[in-house]
RNA sequence: GACCCCAUCGUCUAGUGGUUAGGACACCGCCCUCUCAAGGCGGGAACGGGGGUUCAAGUCCCCCUGGGGUCGCCA
């Protein structure tokens, strides 16, 4: 059985890069029928939140990840937590040490200023003799002086670390008595029979401290895989500033949980010349030994492309549904899917198929102005009127195909090219001279306002000139 | 500074000793065309440097360089 798990620390919106590890920690649970556990790690009381904690639920549900029983939060199992301090205190392999924080701090400055590796020199790892007053012990446990720690890592292979430049007696519970991370997350995927930790490769150096925890316990060592970070465009580090770093920030954006899995997944991964994958294939291919050892930088304008793709290739419903977070609800519309299908192929966002959905549906409150300049010719507009006139004289039509036969005709017998009016009547419908197929768009705006809205532009341009 | 990790087109990557170094995004050109897209076709573009090992090295080893991470009573 593979157990994998998700442990984000509440102190922010859930990161891409920390989505990136949850989709592989999930599928690579569902792939062997596991388990994928969600555990919030939020020993630390003064900089976590309840709403941070929500917040990464809600980007989970968004996404569509979904995880196995309960989640745990840490800060409800201090005592358990405790009880394992007291077990390593009891059998000697942790001890308390009262050196203050001031002192400390000296014996930091003292090793930097020496340019050594700073660390707990030990000094209270043998001592019997009585306590200093007034201050409250932490708990450190005793971690191997000399040797070598090494694992092998389903992504980085086989790491080996000296002990004596890796480890010192690292604090397990604070003053206070609420235990550090280290030795939390080595209880709990101990006990949550974790098989599978994969997790940002900035943990790669805990790893040993976890080792030394899970050895002092007695518990057996998971696998470990550790990912390599998410770069910004510039190769550096991805941080708030580089923009969309909030999984529900891509929500605005008008991107879809797809893109957002697929473009995650193929960071940093790959199954031959794949770009595309279902959400099965991802299951039924992915195996964390195929991550890339090295880190991947964040690339926009494939994201973009994917989302392209999966909007080009999208159920209506699913669209119309997508469109009413934007505000835009053409459910009801006659022509919705002529709509839906003019502008799936020139969107690249949710946001901007709204935007130019209403385009359309929105008759022109002003006419741009290079657009009229360049196509509004008084030639232009003679044929405009006539072909208003004739319009009105054939009466209802609805069909795109039924618009175009009609407005071919009418050009042939003018000795006309469609060049001729396409340009006049595309801005008569929505104000400048881009949009989908005039042809279509008159089918979507619908005879009548169609009538109108030439009529409107004769107007107006007449009373501009 | 110490320790650890990493290194193929601008970017994401394929590649597991013998390849004209492949694909994708982006870019450029052509085609299609009522505009804009989409689509089709084509193009330029990479093994960081130096030593080995080998008949043969992008692939294995070492060094250098460059990038990154970690060194908390944060997680």
């Amino acid at each position: 059985m593979i157990v994998t798990r998700f442990a984000p620390s509440p102190t922010g919106y859930l990161h891409i890069g920390g989505l990136r590890t949850a989709i592989y920690s999930y599928l690579w649970a569902r792939k062997n029928n596991g388990k994928f556990l969600l555990r919030i790690e939020d020993t630390d009381l003064a900089r976590n939140s309840k709403e941070a904690a929500d917040a990464i639920v809600e980007a989970f549900k968004w996404v569509g990840l979904s995880h196995d029983g309960e989640i745990l939060y840490q800060s409800e199992r201090f005592d358990l937590y405790k009880t394992y301090v007291q077990k390593l205190l009891d059998e000697g392999k942790a001890y308390k040490c009262y050196m203050s924080k001031e002192e400390l701090d000296a014996l930091r400055a003292e090793q930097m200023a020496k340019k050594e590796r700073t660390r707990y020199d030990g000094r209270y790892r043998d001592f019997t003799g009585t306590a200093p007053l007034g201050i409250e012990p932490v708990i450190r446990i005793k971690a191997p002086i000399d040797g070598q720690i090494s694992f092998v890592d389903g992504v980085k292979g086989e790491v080996v670390f000296n002990a004596k430049d890796m480890l010192d007696d690292f604090i397990i519970a604070r003053s206070d008595g609420v235990p550090t991370y280290n030795f939390v997350v080595t209880i709990d995927d101990a006990l949550m029979e974790v098989t599978d930790v994969i997790r940002g490769d900035d943990h790669l150096s805990n790893t040993p401290k976890q080792i030394v925890v899970y050895n002092a316990l007695g518990f057996s060592v998971p696998r470990f895989h550790h990912v390599p970070m998410i770069l910004n465009p510039e190769g550096k580090k991805l941080s708030k500033r580089d923009g969309a770093t909030d999984v529900m920030e891509y929500q605005k954006e008008g991107y879809l949980p797809e893109t957002l899995l697929n473009f995650l997944i193929r960071l940093g991964w790959s199954h031959g010349d794949q770009e595309i994958f279902s959400l099965q294939e991802m299951q039924e291919w992915f195996d964390p030994t195929d991550i890339n050892k090295s880190a991947s930088a964040y690339n926009k304008e494939k994201l973009l492309w994917l989302n392209a793709h999966y909007i080009k290739t999208m159920p209506y419903e699913r669209i119309i549904e997508e469109l009413k977070y934007f505000g835009v609800d053409i459910g009801l519309h006659v022509r919705k899917e002529v709509l839906v299908d003019a502008i799936r192929d020139r969107a690249k966002t949710l946001k901007e198929f709204a935007s130019q959905v209403q385009q359309i549906l929105d008759a022109p409150q002003s006419y741009d102005e290079k657009a009229v300049e360049k196509f509004l010719t008084k030639e232009a507009m003679a044929v405009l009127e006539d072909y208003l006139a004739v319009l009105i004289a054939k009466g209802m039509m609805s069909e795109a195909s039924e618009f175009e036969e009609f407005t071919k005709a009418f050009l042939e017998e003018k000795g006309l090219k469609l060049k001729d009016i396409a340009q006049s009547l595309r801005i008569a419908m929505v104000g400048n001279s881009v949009s989908p197929s005039v042809f279509e768009v008159l089918s979507i705006v619908g005879y009548n306002e169609v009538i109108k809205r030439i009529q409107n532009l004769i107007q107006g341009v007449r009373v501009e000139s």
